[in-house]
DNA sequence: CTGCATCCTGACCGATACTG
DNA sequence: CAGTATCGGTCAGGATGCAG
């Protein structure tokens, strides 16, 4: 039943999390870091704070929608920072928090690593394919 | 009729848009990367060989269509190597090759921080919750 | 045991229009 | 410029059944 599980499961996640259990919120996380564009996102501001514009235009295929979606989530996370300057065109910046500034570095690690293995992915591709007929 | 128009229009964008993606493989493979079951299942074989069913096991929560796509495209990027063992109950084990070992670190490394930093994105949400009321 | 095909639901995402 | 709300299409992905 639900009552000695859950127990077991609560006094487990206090202890260590581990992200292959469907339950420990550490799976949420993890998805929620694999998203789509937060790897991109995460290594944009490692240079430094961007406006929304500015985030919209570096990362070109973002649509405004998501890039507000992801950003709102990486807030609330707070890996982070969100400032609003009234001004009368309002003025927002974003830039990482000491949080997000320890885990852009790895974001970037897979960016970097998917940057100089490029070819060799590519090669695989070409020779799987050409061995799998449709 | 309008439907053929509006479907053209949308399939004339779409084309463009892959074409312009074409152009930065770099973004697809990080999407790729960035897939929901990809890093756990890269952070299980980086221990080691493992089978359909080990794997199924101890990933909880992935479902068997969603592990066997996900192996595939690992293999077709040459991160993963399937080896069939044709005995009677077929035995099909899956390991990582040298540029899946390569990457599984950096994997990894994703996984271990969301694990580590679990408790403070809790509380970020906490509070960004209680400063957001509905 | 492993893998593939089919069906079907709902979540995701882009486009658009409107507020401040 | 920044953000929200809504609508509609697309497709990811879970469940099931069958084949090797």
């Amino acid at each position: 039943m639900a009552t000695a599980t859950a127990a077991q499961r609560r006094k487990q996640a206090k202890e260590a999390y581990d992200a292959f259990l469907a339950e420990c919120p550490t799976r949420q996380l993890l998805e929620t870091l694999s998203d789509k564009w937060m790897g991109l996102v995460l290594a944009s501001l490692g240079h430094g704070p961007m406006r929304h514009s500015e985030l919209a235009r570096k990362i070109a295929g973002v649509s405004q929608k998501m890039l507000t979606q992801t950003l709102r989530t990486l807030e609330r996370d707070g890996l982070v920072a969100r400032t609003v300057t009234p001004t009368v065109p309002v003025r927002v910046d974003y830039e990482l928090t000491p949080l997000g500034r320890d885990l852009a570095p790895v974001m970037v690690a897979i960016k970097t690593w998917a940057e100089a293995h490029m070819d060799e992915v590519r090669a695989a591709r070409t020779a799987y394919d050409e061995g799998q007929p449709a």
